[in-house]
DNA sequence: CCATTTGAGTCAATAATACTGTCCTAATGT
DNA sequence: ACATTAGGACAGTATTATTGACTCAAATGG
């Protein structure tokens, strides 16, 4: 493994835009690619090391990382419907099938007819589903809540204006329309 | 799915500690469970949306993720061990066995035979494997760029601050260590 | 020098997660 | 009536990971 001392400040910070650029909100003012670099190193071992903290639960009862998914946003979006779950998880109806059957055989979750239309298969947790939830979370939580409070609030506000603006327009909205905060 | 009109500020900030918690330095200000849930969503969509970003290319070739990460790492650490590149990876040797062998087959990674032990296979792009791993950058450049610009340069700062205290501590050592920028 | 350890590769089998395509039922809506 | 939609099911496949055992050559240490 290649060394150097050490890197704390990757390269200072984003270029100023050697062009003000006048109004427009588009500007791109060339990121160094070192920062870049840096950005998916960063990406690959946080999201790796975050969420392998849940594992040995999982593990322990024989769910996968996609069964944990699958609780955590029917746990955010209570009497949500099979459709809009996919929507947000992007996998394929069979895909989610097979988790979610698992789930709901072994009491995680639950399943209501839609009152408007009953074809709807609402989806909540059961309380065992959401005493799993918690128990993952909690894991999670040790995790994330070191490393804010280590960051900062300042560093945290800037955090979730990267994170946001990384992904997509559809996840978004998503978060803006309340995405998990129960509506 | 949910609504509501907008969550732009989540919860504020993350909460000062009611108890000052004298001398420890391990104080744990308590972050708000929202704060804790909404990063989970970050977490999840900024990744989802920045890995999916390369997967066009990636699929033209008939490659896969894996091989963008082998091909990211050895980049940035041109002459690594098989080894290092493992516990980089953190995956066993069979699952990168079957990756870097279609990479070495496919002419995108050199194997030279070490030059202290013979035994090592230190590994490098080709020219070849260099070119590819530009064109697959610049999809996740054309993703985090705008990402950055918008959010602003605290604001970057802050996500790598962040980013840095959610991973392990081997991960921040192999990244203080100068990992990727040749050392 | 010989025994052991190490770096790397290999074979075989398996698991988790995803995909495609097709088909089916029941409820909706026009 | 008929088409569409919500959800489920079946069959087959791909990718990425796993474990365990085994080989081979080079390095290392008594």
């Amino acid at each position: 493994m290649p060394r150097s001392p050490n890197a704390e400040s990757p390269s200072g910070r984003v270029d100023a835009p050697d062009v003000p650029n006048p109004g427009v909100a588009h500007d791109a003012p060339t990121i160094p690619e070192p920062d870049i670099r840096l950005a998916q190193d960063l990406l690959f071992f946080a999201y790796r090391d975050f969420t392998n903290a849940a594992d040995v639960i999982l593990e322990e009862l024989g769910l996968g990382r996609a069964h944990h998914r699958a609780l955590h946003f029917i746990g955010r979006n209570p009497r949500i419907t099979v459709s809009d779950l996919l929507l947000i998880l992007r996998i394929t109806k069979q895909s989610l099938a097979r988790v979610l059957g698992a789930l709901v055989e072994q009491g995680y979750v639950a399943q209501a007819p839609g009152p408007d239309d009953r074809r709807q298969r609402l989806l909540s947790l059961t309380e065992k589903g959401a005493a799993l939830e918690q128990r993952l979370f909690k894991r999670q939580v040790e995790r994330l809540a070191p490393a804010f409070s280590q960051a900062g609030p300042a560093a945290v506000e800037g955090f979730r204006a990267v994170m946001r603006a990384i992904m997509d327009q559809t996840a978004r909205d998503y978060m803006d329309a309340g995405g998990g905060d129960g509506g």
